[in-house]
Parts: C-alpha cells; structure tokens; sequence
DNA sequence: CGGAATCCTCTTAGATACTG
DNA sequence: CAGTATCTAAGAGGATTCCG
C-alpha cells in the first residue's frame, strides 16, 4: 500500500484536520446544524475563542457554512457544506480507528514507559 | 450520518494524529522501512528536532518500530508497526481527501477573502 | 549517521473582560 | 447569544552545537 502525501499543497489542505479541534467540529455537525453554544458545550475543553477560531477557519475553507439569523437575541447556526461532508466521510475511518484502538494504544504507552 | 467524538479518550488517540507531522511520517512508511536520513528528505520542512521527537512519540504508541543496527556508521530503520499499518489504512481516506480537494478549499479561501 | 542538549523565538491558546 | 479584544503563560519548534 503506498500513501503518498509529500506535496507541499497536500501539507496545506492536511493541515485543515490536523489541529486540536477541527475533526471534533466536523463530527459534531454530522447530524445536522448546530448553534455556537451547542457546540461549545459539545466540544469538549474548548475555549470560545479557540471554537470562533476553528469555525472561521473552517467557513473560509469552505467546510461550513454560517447562517446569521437576524434577531435578538443573536441566533446563528453552523453546518457542513458537501465539500465539508465529503470531508466528513474521509474523516470517519480515521475517528473510528481512534475509537476502536485506545486500549492498543494506552498498552503501547505502558509498555514503552516500562521498558 | 453520525460520527462520534465526544469522548476524552478518543481526544488522547485523536491527538496521534492531529499534529503538524505524524500523518506524513506514516504516510511515508507506507512502502517499507526507512532511515532517518531519508524520513527527514522525504518530510518536506520538518526539522531534525521535531523529526526525533514525532518519531518518538510514535514509537511510544505502538505505531512504529524503531531498529538500531550496530554498525558504525549507526543505522536506524523506523517501519510501522501492525497497529500503525492500520492507522495508516484508516488515514488513507483522509489523505486522498486532502488530495482530491486542493483547488476547492482554494476555491472557497479566495471566495471568502473576496468577500 | 542519528541523534541529544541547549538556547531562544514565535505561536498557540486559556482566562478575562467587554459588547451589540 | 455570539461573539471581539487584550493580556499572558505555556509550549512548539527552529538553529546551533556537540557526540558515539
């Protein structure tokens, strides 16, 4: 099997999930739109400004889409776009291999600080 | 379509993964062993420094195995591991992803900048 | 060759306070 | 409610030097 991923473009498009709260954001809107204060409290540890952050990001990238509501008080709400969905379930097999191996990892861990 | 994230253990496996260079590092060990030397060549950008300590971390998850060959010159060969072959299948969606969708997320940056 | 150790800088990101 | 602005601590990470 050959991965090939040493493109300096591949880096910069790579870069969208490999951060701390991206991937956390896009499986949380994968059952629909949310508000901000929904996903603050879905994602776990998030700071507000770090969520404001990542979901600019992700609006500009095209992943999300932001919907202003015009009333008070503010209502706004976030949801994947295709592109963001397609994103979604390129990101699946990854989520659920980490699902599927924190035990296989925590022993590796152990071991390795045994030895 | 749902994916499940929320919980703060996947937050620990997750973070394997959603760094600056563990995703290339194992896409690069898709084909066989490599030395440092050539991890670091074929890693475009990364420093020596963050070479060893990604390498490490990596080895402590069980996702890689690192082979000190003595011999002088030293020789060193870094591979994946079972669990890390796996991850590398489960990241492989992703990274044809991130692959397939340069020039839309570049679309969608200067659309938004546009803006 | 494959690091380890040190230094130093820049970025990240949490906490806090304020706002339409 | 959904942010923005500011400050600051912590850590990431580059450059350099040294070593078996």
């Amino acid at each position: 099997m050959e991965v090939t991923v040493s493109s300096c473009d591949v880096r910069e498009v790579l870069d969208l999930v490999a951060d701390k709260w991206s991937l956390f954001i896009v499986a949380n809107l994968s059952d629909g739109p949310r508000r901000f204060t929904e996903l603050k409290r879905a994602v776990d540890g998030v700071s507000q400004r770090m969520l404001t952050v990542t979901l600019r990001r992700l609006e500009r990238d095209g992943i999300l889409l932001r919907t202003v509501h015009a009333v008070m008080p503010p209502h706004v709400t976030y949801e994947l776009t295709p592109l963001g969905t397609s994103l979604l379930h390129a990101a699946a097999p990854l989520i659920a291999w980490s699902n599927g191996n924190l035990e296989q990892v925590a022993a590796a861990r152990a071991a390795y600080d045994a030895g």
